[in-house]
RNA sequence: GUGCCCAUAGCUUAGUGGUAAAGCUCCGCUCUGUGGCAGCGGAAACGAGAGUUCGAUCCUCUCUGGGCACC
């Protein structure tokens, strides 16, 4: 089980400073959370992975019951285990691949609506299915991206599958929506979402797991949802705090842009029990950190820091660096002046960008490393700017 | 030396008697509970000369370069 003990709340905001305990030791708040899907995080090792100061990984639930399944991690002593990371773990429920599989592959759109023109003729009605993933109030039924074979989620499968992987803090199983849905949709789809929350609370604590010794409980979070509709939010925070759950994630989508982000943190934290901790799913772009730290939440979850490592942009003080532009290669510059990371420390930009440009997965090695590093690092700065006050 | 074949974008290849298309590369842009993907946009070519023709990248000849075979 977890135990959060918040050490300082700021004057002047929403922000505050906690330890969170589990049973894998302990993490200072605010912190990032990065993405390791498959049970890794992707072109490190879990060695490399602690020296970018990241305290806690989340694993995803549907990906690991597709490869290698739940029951290969179970025997090989769990997800810590299997991956050889003996720190905090958290594993995503599976809800967010009903929208990335379903309405977000179909109509090409992320959790913030970017204000495309040709999205203003879509909208998701009450009654529309996805093309490729079936939702109903009970569960939800997948084509496997693997091989094709029909595979069905619910919040029982859900907590089955994420007790046999072992994460430490566990979500319940959801539906993420789309900004693209109707009122009437979110409204039917927030049902269904809270009656899976109690499911998943109730089976939670009938598995072995929910009944061993307090110390090694699987803390299992309830998520918020309720899109960018107010009195949905307002509804969907007031139930899921009345249930029995240790914490909280806010998931779905978050309006169209920054701001509507802000106001639905606004409309959801305050419903909350301030004692218990908030995650956000999938959000954290530098710019996005104060912003939702300021507003309540204490660990956020987001692939940018990798992804865009991957795709050869390292983030720095002074902005995004496509690092395979070939100008680089004549750059002999680490990727930010006063970063301290490894990769900074040992390499320069024209080898960065020489990797990059030859596809060599060094390449994205190094820069996953830097922004790991980089984006804790920035982390670890607000938290500063909490305890002194500033935020 | 003789015969045959080939010559289209940086690379690999389509194609047509009315000036040309694609993949990769290159150059921009997008990416928030992660395909290392993907998507959008851009730059860029008919080896040279002559002939036939209203018009040739396409047909004919010569040259240049490359490949193969034979002596």
């Amino acid at each position: 089980m977890i135990e959060f003990k918040i050490l300082k709340k700021s004057k002047k905001s929403r922000a505050r400073l906690g330890i969170l305990k589990t049973p894998h030791g302990e993490i200072e708040t605010p912190s990032l959370v990065p993405v390791a899907t498959q049970a890794v995080v992707k072109t490190l090792t879990s060695d490399e992975v602690k020296e970018t100061k990241s305290q806690i990984l989340i694993c995803n639930t549907f990906h690991l019951h597709l490869k290698p399944g739940e029951k290969i991690v179970k025997s090989a002593g769990k997800l810590h285990k299997f991956m050889n990371w003996n720190r905090p773990l958290m594993t995503d429920s599976g809800g967010f691949q009903v929208f990335s599989l379903g309405f977000g592959h179909d109509l090409n759109v992320g959790k913030i609506l970017k204000y495309f023109p040709e999205n203003e003729n879509k909208i998701i009605e009450k009654d529309n299915q996805p093309k490729k993933v079936k939702i109903t109030d009970d569960g939800v039924f997948f084509k496997s991206p693997v091989d094709g074979r029909e595979l069905y989620i619910g919040p029982k499968e859900s907590m089955k599958i994420q007790e046999s992987l072992g994460a430490d803090i566990i979500f319940a199983f959801d539906e993420c929506t789309s900004p693209l849905s109707t009122y009437e949709y979110i409204k039917h789809s927030l049902k269904r979402t809270h009656t899976w929350a109690i499911q998943c609370l109730k089976v939670q604590k009938s598995l072995p797991a929910g009944r061993q010794a307090k110390s090694k409980v699987q803390s299992l979070f309830g998520i918020v949802q309720g899109s960018h509709f107010k009195d949905l939010r307002e509804e969907s925070a007031k139930l899921i705090n009345s249930l029995d759950f240790p914490g909280f994630g806010i998931g779905g989508d978050l309006g169209e842009n920054k701001k509507t982000m802000g106001k639905i943190l606004d409309w959801t934290v305050p419903l909350l029990d301030e004692k218990k901790p908030k995650h956000l799913l999938g959000i954290g772009y530098l710019e996005d950190m104060e912003n939702i730290i300021k507003r309540g939440i204490d660990t956020f979850d987001c692939t940018v820091p990798t992804h865009y490592g991957r795709r050869g942009i390292a983030f720095t003080d002074k902005g995004k660096l496509d690092i395979r532009k070939s100008h680089f290669l004549n750059d002999k510059n680490p990727l930010d002046q006063n970063c301290e990371c490894p990769t900074c420390q040992n390499y320069k930009r024209n080898y960065i960008c020489h990797l990059t440009r030859a596809r060599e997965i060094t390449g994205m090695k190094l820069i996953t490393i830097h922004n790991l590093y980089y984006f804790n690092t920035f982390v670890e700065k607000i938290r500063e700017k909490i305890k002194n006050g500033k935020l």
